[in-house]
DNA sequence: TTTGTATTTTGGAACGATCCATTTGTCAAC
DNA sequence: GTTGACAAATGGATCGTTCCAAAATACAAA
């Protein structure tokens, strides 16, 4: 059924290692020989079979991808950017999706068993510790978007989300706003327990109280809308600051039907940059995050990391707001 | 380094057939050994090798997910649920970006060299002989959203866009819509050739001519607004059709900052019913694609395709219409 | 005890590649 | 014609499993 380098190697008239060679760049072959065996392949339709190779090798070119967060739009644009990267270096992404009933424990194992060249962590909702059990396991990994931890010891590519959140408070302050909410993201992730902690941080130190402190079941448009209602029973605010876009989009349409216009009754800043964000009906001011270059630094760090990594190293890259039409102008 | 089937058989005094069959289910092992087995495998962190054990099998538990797509919302749901349907069944995807870069035909080769047990094709945008490759390779495939076509010869989970096509006449003539145009996906997809087909058929027959029929240049908002920019400039319409709900709700951004209001002064029929078509901002009407319908059975028909299959099956699964706020009541 | 049947166990031979120590071939210089 | 130096080709061993035919064991019936 499947055409082996034996068979080749026989239809060419040369020896199994010679067809090898052939097939492995930077091998040494006389061009007499690389002909005929590349005719011969040609003609028996012959593709070198990745599992026997690997099997000698010890790689195989698969990376494990694992991500947690097939709800948020943005996360679209990050599969394919990891698998374009991925597939222009001559790796391939072996996508694990991170549900709830899964043990996470178990995609290690699996993985593991695929014998992947290395993992990328791909989410901002998992704490250090996840990553740390795949580098237990000998596994080389990286986590994007994630936060750096001095204990997990583990290679981080990602945003500063304290100096964000100060980015955040300061674009909020500098319009003149005064009564002050946040939506955060999910409590629990530690993208948003950071940008939180440097909005606080500028807030306090522009000596300006938060009105109001919430946050988001998940990252989701509904959620996003929950959390803005409940927000509007509770207080009359000027402005929100939301740790998400998708959440952010979700609130705006929540003030929205509330009656509420904005930027003039209320104004809005996210905070990622997707997108929908420059879409008409939003018009979103919102702060960017740079994602094709930390997908970029990923992908180099996953696919160099060669043996037992030296020590691991944290790649933070710095956002931008982008300024559209849901604040009020600067005063 | 890594922890091999016959040191776990050494430290067990077993022969390595015995730990083997512990690891495979339906083996038979005697319990005193099955013990045996695994106290030491638990003791020494093994895990079998699948690229080994499917050396000799020829089963990797691999499935090719091949999709072009990424620019669609909708695509991040397929690519959930997916993964989940795979990974509840055991299997796990090898994700393929088919970028215009790269040949489809390398594709084929790849996922042949990884040995995949199959190959799904996600995507309404590639012709059936895209598909055909594959098969030809002796590759089991299934096109997932794709086009049934009795030359292709491979399975085809989807749905009948020509009566969908229809469907979306229907509604509109229903509502007394005279003045009616089409704003299709782009022109060379076979979903979109179908759909604007069964749309006509349908309009013929109720004796209305259509007003504008023209296409987007890509499954994006930016197309949206363009194509939908340009049929304002040429036509007054009363309501559009568009073949994607993304396009859709470019067109409806295109519309209201050109100062229509919707129902009102002009209605959008939209398709798929990607979860944004239920937010406040845009409360689309369109027809429902019922999406995990699909990606369930596309799942089953890939695993289950044993050898040469037989006569390849075609499953389409019926749409349904979602009333929202984009269309005027029936009359 | 012997025989028969059913259940386990076993080690050697694959699976399809690469690695490596040897052998073979090529060509120039003496 | 011999030698030396280097490039290319060779085949056996190996990677970590499963498969398979044969051997061993268990246990019930004669």
């Amino acid at each position: 059924m499947t055409v082996t380098l034996k068979e080749v190697a026989e239809s060419a008239g040369v020896s199994r290692s010679a067809v090898s060679r052939t097939f492995t760049d930077g091998a040494s072959v006389s061009s007499k020989t690389r002909e005929k065996v590349e005719a011969a392949a040609l003609a028996l339709g012959y593709a070198p079979s990745m599992i026997a190779s690997s099997l000698t090798t010890g790689r195989t070119k698969l990376i494990g991808l694992v991500a947690n967060n097939f709800q948020n739009p943005v996360f679209l644009q990050v599969f394919d950017l990891f698998t374009r990267t991925l597939q222009a270096r001559g790796y391939r992404p072996l996508l694990v999706n991170l549900t709830d009933e899964t043990d996470p424990s178990y995609s290690v194992q699996m993985l593991k068993q695929y014998n992947v060249d290395g993992v990328i962590i791909a989410t901002s909702t998992l704490p250090p510790s996840f990553a740390r059990a795949f580098h237990q396991a000998n596994l080389p990994v990286v986590h994007a978007f994630g936060r750096f931890d001095p204990v997990a010891n583990v290679d981080v590519v990602g945003i500063d989300n304290v100096a964000n959140g100060k980015l955040a408070a300061k674009t909020l302050l500098a319009r003149g706003y005064l009564s002050i909410a946040v939506i955060g993201g999910p409590e629990t992730a530690t993208s948003t327990k950071d940008r939180i902690k440097g909005f606080k941080q500028a807030m306090a130190q522009a000596k300006i109280a938060i009105s109001d402190i919430s946050y988001a079941r998940s990252y989701t448009h509904t959620a996003g809308v929950e959390a803005m209602r409940s927000l509007l029973e509770r207080k009359k605010i000027e402005v929100v600051f939301c740790g998400d876009d998708l959440i952010c989009m979700g609130a705006m349409d929540a003030a929205r039907t509330a009656g509420l216009s904005i930027p003039h009754d209320i104004g809005f800043l996210g905070f990622n940059d997707m997108e929908m964000a420059g879409w008409q009906a939003y018009n979103l001011t919102t702060i960017h995050q740079p994602v094709a270059d930390i997908i970029q630094r990923a992908v180099e760090v996953a696919i160099c990391m060669d043996a037992a990594s030296t020590t691991p190293t944290t790649t933070l890259y710095p956002c931008e707001l982008v300024e559209r039409g849901s604040l009020r102008p600067v005063m």
